[in-house]
DNA sequence: ATAAATTTTTAGTCAAGACTAAAAATATTT
DNA sequence: AAATATTTTTAGTCTTGACTAAAAATTTAT
């Protein structure tokens, strides 16, 4: 059995891992858990004792075939728990995250499982983000940042990449939706600002912004 | 904020406080909680700090106010947890409470609120309990132990004393539920057995199963 | 290739919450 | 009222997970 940290630390890691691909370093741990280097190291050796991850001294750590399959039940349960506050408690998308973190650390495989059947096998979250099913497969669906959209580009919003309720906010004030519909009118080289099409109505975003939306051509 | 442990005692010595009346010792406070005596001296002095209960040396403790508030919405999260498991997720009423002993724990006013509303507004867990409202009121109701009805009377099942899955599970097999009429039909001063009758059927159960057992004549 | 900068680890602390063993206070017998 | 038994508290220790400061290893720069 993991304890919370040490489930948050899984999480962190698998998400770190498929960023990066390679070894994880100990200060990207720690920078994404907000903690100490020096933290990290010792939580590490516990874990790498548990087997669920290979370390080397000086190198970094990655996740072995069990650890990996506990960081994504923790991530399937993170990601059912949103769908059961937006679908079923009226949340919002930017409400969803503080309460998931604390919901899936619940342990209860019969619980879980309820739930994904009480929700009708959900695929997505509400940020757009694929849902583990019971042995952690999940489809891994086509998507670039907007961003790398060219000019006169047209394409669907299908994800977020940054979930924080600031970020989230923002978008519901310019009507940035999953599924919405969005064009590229222009794009600036000075500061990377994007020009889009929504809804007929013409906007500029930050490069910051493009490079945080998911869109499916 | 309180952690997961304070909580615990908290909601442990309300238990206790509403069967004994007077102060609550650190002994019994240790049974219910499984643990040692020193350690609850050690938490009391912490929640006495934190004024959520009054505690002098060598007399027991009692919860202030504000304790009792707290220990209900604990309460309330529990049974609403337990009424969500029975009615939407499957689970029978010997399989809630480990899990709605962490759910118990999930910190958001919005989460508990919602949830009432969705299950809409219950007033009674899936033992028989009543859930405290928003503002810790609940109803009381009249209710006696099976074990001290006479012979020839009926009544009618409203709650459990016990919510252990092994009792719950003996109830289930003698077709016991909420809402079922016994009648008494004897009772054995020997032992303290008890002869009753359920949907034409006679049965005995022993003393220890009548006093768990909650009647409404 | 050495020096400087950065990253990572070690060593030593700390707080929370629990434990054991012993001391102190209270209750119960005789 | 003294002796005995029980309950409660204190003192000291342990584990988990985190921290700071310093040492060691690795990278980067010159």
């Amino acid at each position: 059995m993991f304890t919370l940290s040490e489930e948050n630390y899984l999480k962190a890691i698998f998400h770190l891992q498929t960023v990066s691909g390679k070894g994880i370093s100990t200060n990207a741990i720690a920078k994404k858990l907000e903690t100490k280097a020096s933290s990290v190291t010792d939580m590490i050796k516990k874990l790498a004792d548990k087997e669920v991850l290979t370390y080397i001294k000086y190198q970094g750590v990655s996740l072995t075939v069990l650890g990996r399959k506990i960081a994504l039940g923790v991530i399937r349960k993170h990601r059912l728990w949103e769908v059961f506050l937006v679908e079923k408690l009226n949340f919002s998308w930017d409400e969803v995250h503080d309460v998931a973190e604390q919901l899936e650390h619940i342990k209860s495989t019969k619980l879980i499982n309820e739930l994904d059947a009480f929700l009708e096998f959900p695929k997505m979250d509400p940020h757009g983000d694929p849902i583990p099913d019971k042995e952690g497969k999940f489809q891994k669906i086509e998507k670039k940042l907007l961003s790398t959209l060219k000019e006169n580009q047209l394409g669907v919003c299908v994800g977020v990449n940054d979930s924080s309720s600031e970020f989230l906010k923002y978008l519901d004030r310019y009507q940035i939706s999953l599924g919405q519909k969005i064009r590229v009118v222009s794009k600036e080289s000075f500061d990377g600002s994007v020009t889009i099409l929504i809804n007929n109505k013409e906007m500029s975003i930050s490069q910051k912004i493009a490079n945080n939306i998911y869109i499916q051509s």
